[in-house]
DNA sequence: AGCACGCCGACT
DNA sequence: GTCGGCGTGCTC
């Protein structure tokens, strides 16, 4: 009998290993490596992987595979090494490789259940049991625990009476939907329609209809169409006519839009010199990475399309990821009016449903082309022919949570087996990636200057201090007052930026300097002006806004910070006819709600448009000539590696927003360190400079470019033993690891308690070092019986990029 | 992760 | 003497 190796659905250390199964042998067909099967583990029944197949095992009493979730792999070769890639590379467990690879909906729900046994007498059960099982054979394990039944059941289950079973499921189904056919050819329709009755007016109309269309039709579009009720199409069911069938449909979150087809553009002699080096790639099937280096409206996007257009014509697929943020109804547009219906799109604001769907659409090769976020990368390809990364430097690319990867690592990977290029595109590269091209590991393509000559908009940056001193005390410095109020007058348009969400206001004394925290979390509280509470970003720590202050009885306890909330409420008392849009996580939080303030804005509802990081991105719209960015150095302040670069790629971000078509644009950015280089070098979008500049400061610290980092953090609910083992964790790493590594720590994390648990870490900088990786699983495996069962938490980041 | 097994204290 | 607490170790 054949047996097969199964990676089973339980995120553990002991678990992480291949477990084998008996094949039964009508399943022999069905039982391959990458279907996802129902296997008996220990007492309950759980979703596992097949991973492979074989003849012999070393284990004797061998159980049965239960039954298969798939008639087709859900994991193909290529991903099932991949998965032993991410594995070894971001140190996580198989299970949750295989996963990630995955749309949701395919990870398994368990329902424990308490079955009546098949031919019990009723009159034989205790009262309880009676009552639980009152109105159906069975009951959910939770109903049981509810009343108090755990023990009395057992009792029944030795009798026999019940049986506890544990099911598997999928989390959604196909979605189907009625659809209608007729059964008889043109002519006899025809023979039809003459001997209905007078009065059958419907049918008439319905079959008329059967006359010009052949195939089944959507139920609904049917009555749609002809505008007959159901109860016309019914009858004719009955009288044999037509028939009715379930069909599986997708959900198409696009459906309702009509994109027009676009062909290729024409290409600029600079566009022309950085696509050839990827055609050829692409003809030669040769893996290389190239680095696009082009200015906002530079003309990427035109790369990107004919470079997957000469993809498509040899017959392989492109993969085109991009930022969660950016992935917005016009850069879908783009994509579908270009390659029609072979575009599958995948991003968060798709429900679980309709995520399934769009990876079911690559899974059955209906589409060629899939452009989304992060987690596109593990698209099921067969024939990848180009990978595209836009926005190259976004950080959203690295996973914060296990498994750990960075798209960009996944997508060199693939593309190295697939043969084929990948394009990383970028108007403020990584330093990361710049200085691969400019060591030669990556290809380095120019695009130095936007497609249509426009100038880049003048940036102005206003000293904030200096506003103060003079008296200026509003969030507005006066230049920036001034513009708005001649775009608002001449009619175009202003968009407002506000860093990040997270710089929204916390609750302050005014006269001791008290700040509200967080009781579990070593964080401040942001203030909610929805319900005025005070909330916490981490664990959800929620309560009402003190009156008087805890600390000396102070009334003069107030919110401070400038929320974008803040901002609009300023401008409607400074401009109260502006008509202003804000665009954050409380305005756009419903599904669409995003799609429809933006459409507002480009339909010209609004003067202003006001928010946060989410309006940085892919907003190209012609009547904008004045962009405001009010607190430039609010990111600048952050523990972070990155913060100088980000605050950088932030602000040339941004004033490419102005001016992008045949209006001028102008910059305005607010800060109180215009000395600071990033943000002087963003005024004058000069990014070689701020490269050097960076690099410069990377070396002296050692850090990436220059040093890999790996970021260890150690988490206890009791202070002293967070930091006894990661003193215990950073004494053997150091003692592992060669004179050049740099082992720091223990240091307490920038957030130094989150729910109550106590967080150290331990921060390694190298250059090379083949013994990490062992080190690093030696301590997993060392602390493994405190992980699982105690309340110590380790995690391990390669490559972080969120040092918290 | 569950779950059973097993060894100790607080009760009818 | 039993019920139930959770420490320990296993799951093909």
């Amino acid at each position: 009998m054949r047996i097969a190796s199964v990676i089973v659905d339980v995120p553990a250390k002991q678990t992480d290993k291949t477990f084998d199964y008996l094949v039964p042998e009508h399943l022999e067909n069905v039982i391959v490596p990458g279907v996802r099967v129902n296997v008996p583990f220990g007492p309950r029944n759980i979703q596992g992987f097949v991973t492979g197949l074989k003849t012999e095992s070393d284990f004797k009493k061998l159980k049965q595979i239960v039954e298969p979730l798939d008639l087709t792999p859900v994991l193909n070769k290529e991903l099932l090494t991949l998965g032993d890639w991410l594995t070894e590379h971001t140190l996580c467990y198989k299970i949750s490789a295989f996963q990630v690879m995955l749309p949701a909906a395919l990870k398994a729900k368990y329902e424990k259940k308490v079955i009546l046994a098949a031919h019990v007498k009723w009159e034989l059960l205790q009262e309880e049991t009676k009552a639980l099982f009152m109105g159906g054979k069975e009951a959910t394990w939770q109903e049981v625990v509810d009343r108090g039944l755990v023990s009395m059941l057992k009792q029944e289950a030795e009798r026999g009476y019940v049986e506890v079973i544990y099911q598997v499921k999928d989390r959604v189904r196909k979605k189907k939907v009625k659809h209608i056919q007729s059964l008889l050819g043109r002519p006899q329709l025809t023979v039809e329609i003459e001997n209905l009755s007078l009065q059958a007016k419907g049918q008439k109309q319905v079959l008329a209809f059967f006359l010009d269309h052949t195939g089944p039709v959507e139920l609904k579009t049917l009555l749609g169409d002809t505008g007959v009720s159901q109860a016309s199409v019914k009858a004719l069911v009955k009288k044999g006519i037509l028939s009715e069938e379930f069909m599986e449909v997708y959900r198409d979150p696009y459906a309702e839009r009509e994109f027009k087809r676009q062909g290729p553009l024409p290409l600029t002699v600079a566009q022309e010199k950085a696509i050839m080096p990827i055609l050829s790639s692409i003809e030669e099937e040769r893996h290389e990475v190239f680095l696009l280096y082009g200015v906002t409206g530079s003309g990427k996007t035109e790369i990107y399309l004919q470079s997957i257009q000469s993809v498509l014509e040899k017959g392989e697929e492109a993969i085109v990821l991009v930022p969660e943020i950016a992935l917005t109804p016009q850069m879908v547009k783009r994509f579908k009016e270009r390659f029609g219906d072979l575009v599958a799109v995948m991003h968060s604001g798709l429900s679980a449903g309709e995520k399934y769907d769009e990876w079911r659409k690559i899974q059955r090769r209906e589409v060629k082309v899939v452009v989304g976020a992060r987690s596109a990368i593990f698209a099921p390809f067969e024939n990848l022919g180009i990978i595209i990364i836009d926005e190259e430097h976004e950080t959203s690319y690295k996973q914060e949570e296990n498994p750990r990867y960075h798209a960009r690592d996944v997508a060199i990977k693939r593309a190295a087996t697939h043969r084929c290029p990948v394009v990383l595109g970028s108007a403020t590269p990584s330093l990361e990636s710049f200085a691969r091209a400019q060591k030669g590991v990556y290809t380095l393509l120019n695009l130095p200057s936007r497609m249509n000559e426009q100038p880049l908009p003048s940036v102005e940056i206003i000293d904030m201090r200096e506003e103060l001193r003079e008296g200026n005390r509003s969030m507005f410095s006066r230049v920036l007052f001034e513009k708005l109020q001649d775009r608002i007058e001449k009619g175009e348009q202003t968009v407002l930026f506000l860093n990040k969400r997270g710089h929204s206001s916390f609750v302050m004394c005014r006269d001791c300097g008290f700040v509200v925290n967080c009781p579990n979390c070593d964080i401040t509280l942001t203030y909610h002006r929805f319900q005025e509470l005070m909330k916490c970003h981490y664990c959800g720590h929620e309560e009402r806004v003190p009156t008087i202050c805890p600390e000396c009885n102070s009334e003069h306890i107030r919110y401070f910070g400038t929320g974008t909330q803040k901002v609009e409420e300023e401008l409607t008392k400074l401009l109260p006819e502006a008509r202003v849009i804000r665009m954050d996580v409380d305005t756009t939080g419903r599904k669409g709600s995003h799609e429809k303030l933006l459409n507002a804005f480009q339909e010209g509802e609004a003067d202003i448009l006001l928010g946060t990081q989410m309006i940085a991105k892919g907003l190209d719209f012609p009547n904008i000539t004045l962009v405001g960015v009010l607190s430039a150095d609010t990111m600048l302040h952050l523990p972070d590696l990155r913060s100088s670069e980000k605050t950088f790629q932030l602000l040339t971000q941004v004033s490419g927003r102005a001016g992008r078509h045949e209006l001028p644009g102008e910059v305005v950015i607010q800060t109180y360190t215009p000395e600071h280089y990033s943000i002087e070098l963003a005024g004058t979008q000069d990014y070689d400079r701020f490269y050097n500049q960076e690099m410069m400061a990377r070396k002296i610290h050692k850090y990436p470019p220059f040093y890999y980092l790996t970021l260890i953090t150690v988490s206890h609910e009791e202070l002293m033993k967070a930091v006894s083992v990661t003193e215990k964790i950073t004494r053997f790493v150091t003692s592992r690891l060669s004179q050049e590594a740099v082992v720091l720590g223990p240091v307490a994390s920038p957030i130094p308690r989150i729910k109550n648990r106590y967080r150290y870490q331990c921060l390694i900088k190298y250059k090379k070092e083949p013994e990490l990786k062992t080190a690093l699983k030696a301590i997993l495996d060392h602390y493994q019986q405190e992980t699982t069962t105690g309340s110590l938490q380790i995690s391990m980041d390669l490559n972080p990029y969120i040092l918290m």
